[in-house]
DNA sequence: GATAGAATGCCAATAAGTTTACAATTGAGG
DNA sequence: CCTCAATTGTAAACTTATTGGCATTCTATC
């Protein structure tokens, strides 16, 4: 999940019909939510489609020993609680109201009444949540094999599509950066520092200028690329793909050969 | 992604029921694939959903550099290729058959054929595509959050509740074990030092032992619990709830307050 | 234009993970 | 029973990220 579906994924309520986002809010219960109010806390089973009518929502945890992770914030018409409706899952995050905010709430009846009238419905869904799916698996890879620098860039990348519209600079502060990237400020500030180098991008004060987009990506490609060969090297992990490689319940083997 | 659902997840093949596996597999061409053979590789847009009829197919990326990462392997009755049907996405890894492997190779035609008669399909991917999201969701929010022996506690108690019905040890070596963590063997080997020091594991010859899975559970518990007040702590990264927080198209902030 | 609050830049100490290398142990096959 | 390959245990040097702190720069606002 994370920060980077805010750019590379559509929202659901980007892909609702303006009749079925009708036909949702219709079926929901609006729940004003006063600044900071708890709406659902990790671990919760409660069943239901959320749609932020207005305000924000902000997901996170919080950790015993004072930390804090937040993970995305939500404004109006994006959705959440697909986990919770479809699969039975409990919450995976703490959702917090961010100012004065409204949510539709819908509940499992009304959802499924909602579906059986309009089976198109369950297309669009299943398009926003694959699409999630994918971009979880994408920053999933991404963290394990490639070095903080070349994950900034592609994230500044992400956002400059936005931003950029008229060249302008990303809006964006070090901090903030951080946060998305899971990392802490030095660290990012050091990502940006490697890239501001390369003169692919220009840190400024609660900006982050990206003078060539499609230098910034030329060089992501050449950093990250992956070849189609299913190479293997070195000795002392090179295991999986040449032997019979039991499957049975014995095992993920994921490989690390670098 | 990633190893875990391979014990966290029900496998689409295990949501269908018999005569929607029928009608699939009717719908679908059967491709056979010796050894080694490339099914599709990273970045194709081939839109289909595959289903491993025997065999087995091994995903992962191999990089430039000569280094691969697997991500998942995949036996008899599983599938893939719902992001390339439902959000049109390129393919995010190379498939490998493994061994003599045959796949029902469903285009989208043949699906969308199939969802039309049988709606309740549409139920179940996105029953199994939600699952494996919050799967996803999950483990980013451990690879951001958890140290390594707890992360590889959590793993070897999914991994037990399979391998010991019958109270054995669970099969597999540390190199595998680090594979499926996505860090090197050393590490993974430094993991379970710590977790047979506090007596919750006993690493053997290409094997583990989870004496007591209570226990361990007990422990991860404590290490990774979350506590539902949203805290804030310290001052530099302490921003996101207090503040009125532009939306935007400005930021995805995420919060690391630790 | 002065000033307080934000944001950035940087430093040192520490922690975690990687790589490389080598020794010790295990177990399966001859 | 013996040997060899696979596996595990460890160590040192290195890299990357974190924490905490402090100085500097910027900017909105009064």
């Amino acid at each position: 999940m994370s920060d980077l579906f805010e750019f590379t994924m559509p929202a659901l309520g980007d892909l609702l019909t303006p009749r079925l986002a009708g036909l949702l809010r219709a079926g929901g219960v609006p729940v004003r939510y006063p600044d900071q109010t708890l709406i659902h806390a990790r671990g919760d089973i409660k069943p239901g489609l959320s749609m932020v009518r207005s305000g924000a929502v902000r997901f996170g945890n919080a950790g015993s020993d004072g930390s804090y992770v937040v993970i995305t914030l939500m404004g109006p018409g994006q959705c959440f609680g697909e986990f919770s409706l479809f699969a039975d899952l409990p919450r995976t995050h703490d959702a917090v109201a961010i100012g004065e905010t409204v949510v539709d709430q819908i509940n499992r009846a009304a959802f499924d009444a909602i579906l059986a009238v309009e089976p198109e419905l369950s297309r669009i869904m299943l398009t926003a949540v694959t699409g999630r799916l994918h971009a979880a698996t994408e920053l999933i890879d991404d963290m394990r094999r490639l070095p903080l620098p070349v994950r900034a860039a592609k994230l500044l990348w992400q956002m400059s599509r936005a931003s950029t519209r008229s060249g302008g600079p990303v809006r964006c502060t070090q901090t903030e950066l951080a946060f998305a990237l899971g990392v802490s400020r030095v660290s990012s500030g050091r990502a940006l520092a490697v890239l501001h180098k390369l003169g692919l991008v220009k840190p400024g004060y609660g900006q982050i200028g990206v003078p060539d987009r499609d230098r910034l990506q030329a060089w992501i490609s050449a950093r990250a690329k992956l070849s189609a060969l299913p190479a293997r090297r070195r000795s002392d992990e090179s295991r999986s793909g040449t032997g019979p490689l039991k499957l049975g319940r014995r095992g993920c083997s994921g490989v690390r050969d670098e």
